[in-house]
DNA sequence: GTCTGCAATGTGATCTTGTAACAACCTTAC
DNA sequence: GTAAGGTTGTTACAAGATCACATTGCAGAC
């Protein structure tokens, strides 16, 4: 496998190439990189677990990045729309995107004992919710996929 | 198709052979369908859009059934628990379910002009997130699948 | 150089969604 | 009848998200 999975790995990687990425990205497009975003960025790439706003938030205070809501918010607005972090729904948190090179549909795998996430990659078009939207002649423009459960680490039956 | 999509259709079935289905599913298990629940079933079944916790409990509370939030939310919590109903993350509502005969891994198509939500079928260890967890040694104990976009009714492409 | 306009930030207030905790009540089994 | 467990009533509060408006900073126009 290509993309990280639930194997250990080097994080040190996953952030110097993520922010690499979207500084590629915002300079390309003429989008500002500040450094809220880029910290928010960090943050978020620095671990794979979902991380909710206000998890973020105490991180950006505690370095005088920015104390009320709205600046956590903004950031991750701004991530989310450039496709640097996805929105897990389910917990109603963030994540960042392990899959920069290309367009996707993301899904995930939610470890609910280790709250590791991983993301997959996915054809927006393809599945069950494609299928059905073709028969019901719905117009997908977004959709989640999100799968709880036990990681291969945290499952009983199968102890790493 | 034999469950509904968006096409018109009398909601007095729904709202009856849901309820009907419910009372008959609790009578087996010795669960109680107190009129709370059966009350908030009845209200979800009567539109065919996902309601949030507090539009269900402003009418509870109009009709004298409970007016602090633990009400709707335990009649939910049951409901979805049972499989009555199913929790919409993408909204942070709920909604009736369709497909009461059998066991399923729900997905829904989520219109966000009318607001309107069609469940769809779905096999849990199917399409990209079965793959994915396969693939990764995850087991899988609830998926998400929500697509967000335009009804055929509000699609501006193809007006009914 | 300065003006102008837009994007981003700072900040307080507020709104929405969801839970914890505990008392009271009702139903069922024995 | 009584004990146990499930259900409801109620207060309080935690968590998640947005609104509104003032301010700053920078890029392009003049």
């Amino acid at each position: 496998m290509s993309s990280p999975g639930f194997e250990p790995h080097d994080h040190h990687h996953c952030i110097a190439d993520g922010v690499a990425a979207a500084e590629r990205h915002c300079a390309e497009r003429r989008l500002q990189f500040t450094p809220v975003r880029r910290r928010v960025l960090e943050i978020l790439l620095g671990q794979h677990k979902a991380l909710g706003a206000y998890e973020i938030l105490d991180i950006l205070r505690a370095e005088g990045l920015g104390s009320q809501p709205p600046v956590a918010y903004r950031a991750l607005d701004f991530l989310v729309a450039q496709g640097f972090a996805h929105r897990i729904e389910r917990r109603n948190a963030f994540i960042a995107c392990t899959h920069l090179e290309q367009r996707h549909a993301p899904a995930f795998l939610i470890c609910r004992a280790c709250d590791r996430v991983v993301e997959a990659q996915a054809d927006p078009e393809a599945g069950e919710l494609g299928r059905a939207a073709q028969a019901a002649g719905f117009v997908i423009e977004r959709t989640v996929r999100e799968a709880e459960g036990l990681c291969p680490d945290c499952s009983p039956g199968m102890p790493a």
